[in-house]
DNA sequence: CTCAGTTTCATGCAATTGCATTGACATTAA
DNA sequence: TTAATGTCAATGCAATTGCATGAAACTGAG
């Protein structure tokens, strides 16, 4: 009985876990591509490399912070580098591997998309939860997803 | 400054939402491949065609109910109507749409499945969370998805 | 050193998705 | 009825994803 009631929790929170997500994601996606911007995982990984003022990374690396799988990385470098927004720069230390670098052009894409992802995300995530709510629901969420990145979101 | 607040508020679920979303469909979808059984969506489909003993839907509906888009709707179907688990039958007052329909095949394997799926739900959504949290986080959810359906999830 | 095993990244190919459009029918207004 | 408009479902085509594999370079045991 106890394990009964526990299950039909658990699927609960599949379901809507599932249907927060498609509704949020699609509809943050759809306001950002409204303004002719990129989708939202070039954003990511440009902010990635925006940190610090800028900084290479390996794709190895970009994969685990990104959850991306390698293959669509790699295939997601190559688009974004034929847009002229990284650059693939040869790895020191190791011959197999490259390192990654906003172009300034890069940069200046990563700064231009900020503000109306932020909009974006201000207006449908979550719109009718109070500030409460919100830490909570952030403190839940965290202990089902994986690890966590330390640093920001935005600019 | 408030809003300073907040937005990072917002930033911080949505980046754990992805997170979690990722994590927890990734893992739930190889375990259940892993036992050779088709994808979710399948099952979703399966399961909304053998509610009440079996129904008769018209993709419209569905599309509704699932949150998939129509021409992805449409070659789903496609794919499992060779496969033998659905069957698209006209339909009586409408001339454009149609009914679709579990073969008895259909049937088993939601019922098939079912197990397996359940398993996966346990061992890896937030296997961590006590049965409040699961309650607390599913309504917080609640709140951020669209609409929701009332039925049960599993057989 | 050398060779087996591993890690990093790319790629061919099939499956899926997204987008735009079409065709068929339904509904409404006149 | 007819014409205009709207809804339901399918499809051609391009883009993306998933899977399996490959090539190059690193690592470490012997």
């Amino acid at each position: 009985m106890a394990e009964e009631k526990r299950i039909e929790k658990v699927q609960h929170v599949w379901v809507r876990l599932i249907r927060a997500h498609d509704n949020v994601v699609r509809k943050v996606e759809a306001a950002v591509k409204a303004k002719g911007l990129p989708p939202i995982e070039w954003y990511d990984v440009l902010l990635e490399l925006s940190r610090d003022g800028g900084r290479k990374l390996r794709p190895v690396e970009l994969e685990k912070e990104l959850l991306v799988a390698q293959y669509n990385l790699s295939r997601l470098l190559d688009r974004m580098e034929a847009a002229g927004l990284v650059e693939r720069l040869t790895c020191p230390g190791d011959g197999r591997g490259q390192m990654i670098q906003a172009t300034p052009e890069g940069r200046a894409m990563q700064k231009r998309i900020w503000p109306s992802y932020r909009d974006a995300l201000e207006e449908h995530v979550a719109p009718g939860l109070s500030e409460k709510d919100l830490e909570q629901l952030a403190k839940l969420l965290g202990a089902i997803g994986g690890h966590l990145r330390p640093g920001g979101c935005g600019n």
